[in-house]
DNA sequence: TTATAATCCTACAAAACATATAGGATAAGT
DNA sequence: ACTTATCCTATATGTTTTGTAGGATTATAA
């Protein structure tokens, strides 16, 4: 599992979402001024926005005074699922599914794969139970004793 | 962490290598056999074997009757080792020090960035206690019970 | 109903990276 | 010398990621 560009986008732009939710505001151009505080490209950004749409993480209303939301409660989207969705599986190669079947039959890379599997196992383990909600939550323990807070999202 | 074509095919030599350590013998143009009858190019795999010895990984003898050899004792080369060494570091961006650095810096993404470390904790935490020694093992239990053992490693 | 502000869609371009392929140089043993 | 092997480096090919561009569509408010 390498987390990409675009899925490190991703996170960020449903972190900024996270935030929004949570003061009931919902967000719209200020895609656009989060693209640029943060050197995401926008169009770029636009993409991954219609990526997570489709993927059901997001809701969104078109025309004035439209924007993004968070389709779902934050604590109830994991990072697994934005990254699985944006990223593919997360295992090292292949997927769960493919990694299952090589060991089964015994191929020659059993022993390879088993120790793959586990480390897919753990990497699901963690991500499928962390969501928004508690990234939200460490980034404001995180940044809670600095004097200037990075100019935490006042976007 | 994505494990690439090169860092598969890395491991896969490496294990033929540790048949042959516990056999005694040394490979050789066997490498050719190997690549055959695992499908993978010659030439390629010559270059893997290379970086392998440059990671000190492996030794080499030239000229007749030479040919590669494990350059420590399974038991002493994890598998954190040799991915790091060919597909570089093991986080699933970056490298941990960046990681952390992005943390302790309280950036806006330090929330996020304190996930992946975790991650890249879980992933280091089984590559580098697993070795070669280990895989070893694991596949001969694999395919104990099998009537045919997919012609395991008689190069 | 028209102007506006937003999402949406699709094609393409550029760069980075992974995966090879090729050909010969060099060294060691017999 | 001759053979058998490693070693080195350049280049090609392919795939994925990342980024650009331009406009079509839709909803709202004035």
């Amino acid at each position: 599992m390498k987390l990409s560009k675009r899925g490190e986008y991703a996170l960020r732009a449903l972190l900024a979402l996270t935030y929004a939710y949570n003061s009931n505001a919902l967000s719209s151009n200020q895609l656009k001024l989060l693209s640029e505080k943060e050197d995401i490209p926008y169009k770029f950004l636009e993409q991954i926005m219609s990526a997570l749409k489709h993927g059901g993480l997001v809701k969104s209303q078109k025309g004035k005074n439209g924007g993004y939301t968070l389709a779902k409660q934050p604590e109830k989207i994991s990072l697994g699922e934005v990254i699985r969705l944006i990223d593919g599986p997360l295992a090292p190669t292949g997927n769960a599914e493919e990694i299952r079947g090589v060991i089964q039959r015994g191929e020659r890379t059993a022993g390879i794969y088993s120790v793959l599997l586990e480390v897919r196992n753990a990497i699901a383990g963690i991500l499928d139970h962390t969501t928004l909600a508690d990234v939200y939550r460490r980034t404001l323990e995180l940044s809670r004793d600095r004097r200037e807070p990075s100019g935490m999202y006042y976007i």
